[in-house]
DNA sequence: TAATAACCGAGACGGTACGTCAAGTCTTCGG
DNA sequence: CCGAAGACTTGACGTACCGTCTCGGTTATTA
């Protein structure tokens, strides 16, 4: 295990200034997320905040990050219920506070294009992945048809959640997953 | 006619500023639309914006709206026909370069809560009856499902156009709107 | 007479920038010289200043420009009262407070060696000029010696005062410029 | 001999820095002087600095220290010989490249008033010890007048050529030092 | 021989100031 | 009243430097 020379750096710093844009974001909004504010927040000085990110785009996508991480579905043996797992689990990610505040920031941030366009993009893959899996589990399965386009298909499962907070500024409550469960599962699965 | 005193309004500003954006956007990036910038390019003054929209936001969703203004489709006699045209028609505008910026701008914009929100809901409002007309023409025409919740087809519908451009960064391209198309037709289409 | 377009500069501002700076450093020292404090303290913004001078620099040359502005000792009918008299304005000068700060500062600004350095020289050209002036009308006179070199006795008047002041770190008093002056008279005057 | 426990400093360091620091001044001036900048260029910590001395000012007044020490002139039996020394010991030291930046950033340090401040003052009085030695010299041998305020005549000694240097930014040569000796020995030598 | 204490390089830390930039307002002039 | 031009305030940005602290590791003196 190689060791870095130098004063290693504090775990705490790195946490607490994570957390300082979740909460000021939840709680004053996008606005209030400014870089002496989360430092002030944190109890930690800027330079600190620059030490582990490039700038606040980066901060931004790590922040979100720590919101709507990996999910893992597990085999259900049946692709509807899967599906209604993976909405299911956003819906509560979504429902966090700050969290509409914290995707829209996220997607100014990811159109700079500099170190940060990276990681976002790194970030979407890995959100969309298990979506996909479900869909081809599905496919393995026979319940979801063969010829379905699974990457047209997972965006199909991701977009309308996000467009129901993000862009027609509404949370997304149960009866909506419900629709969009019985939808996608009559748009790409198997006939009886 | 009223007609106020003094000077009249040139209407060259308007449209001059409007172009101004849309080009520094397309050119540069969301990062170069200031206002100093848009009024430079337009070659006018900033109290000369600011008189017409009260902010940056304003700005921008108008900015928007020339781009993805109301679109609408006619009666084609096929539920089928009429989805595919309206996701052709989104298609185009996408296709314009500096749209997707121009999204991610309103996007964030729309987040800030000031007199820009009511402008924005309504443009995204506008931007869906159209979709909700087709599908409720679907309906009576009898190619739609009765039972279907008009609200959550049609976020369906306009979801995955954005979703693909703005956070997956990705142009959609016309093998996608197909792959959509019938996906979405399988999901609230009547079986045969 | 010439009038630049747009909003005419606020003469209110450079004064009380000025004021600022020289109200600092008597208060507090050089160290709280600060940008930020200097704004605050003059009701104005930073953008404000760096509009006026381009680095902090400038602004303490500026500052110095108007404690130590030029001098007019007029012809007096005799070297040695003329010499006292300049002696004894600058005694007038570095007695108030925050000069030593101020002149120290000056010294390390003038170190830098950007568009500061030049007004830096013309200022110290400036304030030497009005003792070689004496010294001129002295020989002029003949009560100064004819093979007097005027530049180096002009350093030799100014000399002593300031490094007393800042390398001393002594305020220096009448009884000083008394002997100076004596030792000057003897060191250029005129043999009786 | 009283020997601390551990490990001794090394030699090392100490040269290492101050050569670190004068090589910085002398070559891209006094702003180059960062703590960071003397570590890195003298291959060296910063903790190894500040074991040191306790601050910046400290360092260079040591490293001003290194430039102009104690210089010593021995009884040449001449006033005005002795003088002449003195000037040109001055000279030499002048004539180094970064003294002019060293002295003014040890001016600017001087006025903080930290600890540096009394080590500052030992130094002054140090560096005018010698010039007091040889004017009271003078006075026992009787070619300095007997009435002479010992003081005013060093300050009349030491300052015109540090004011060459440092405020009208020009280098003293030995002409220069030459007119001075002459009109100092006028100032205060005994008639004949 | 082992323990201890002070040293060493490397580099992160808090704090504070710097100089810049953008948003939105205000003021001058002329049309 | 509208127009261009540009100065104004506010407030955030990202960077630089200072002096401290924490590592892992080394070197000498003491037990």
């Amino acid at each position: 295990m190689e060791r870095r020379p130098g004063r290693p750096r504090e775990e705490r710093v790195t946490g607490a200034v994570l957390s300082a844009v979740l909460d000021l974001v939840a709680e004053q909004g996008l606005g209030a997320v400014t870089m002496d504010a989360v430092a002030a927040r944190a109890g930690v000085s800027k330079p600190a905040i620059y030490r582990r990110w490039p700038g606040k785009h980066d901060l931004l996508i790590a922040a979100a990050e720590t919101r709507i991480g990996t999910l893992s579905v597990p085999d259900l043996g049946d692709f509807r219920a899967e599906l209604r797992a993976v909405l299911d689990a956003r819906l509560q990610a979504y429902r966090m506070p700050g969290t509409v505040q914290l995707l829209a920031g996220l997607i100014a941030a990811s159109q700079e294009g500099g170190e940060a366009q990276g990681a976002y993009r790194r970030y979407v893959t890995r959100i969309m992945g298990e979506t996909r899996k479900v869909l081809e589990r599905g496919i393995a399965r026979g319940d979801v048809r063969a010829g379905v386009d699974v990457r047209a298909a997972a965006t199909l499962v991701a977009a309308p959640m996000i467009f129901r907070l993000v862009i027609e500024q509404e949370l997304p409550d149960e009866p909506f997953a419900a629709e969009v469960t019985d939808m996608i599962a009559r748009a790409v699965g198997a006939p009886a």
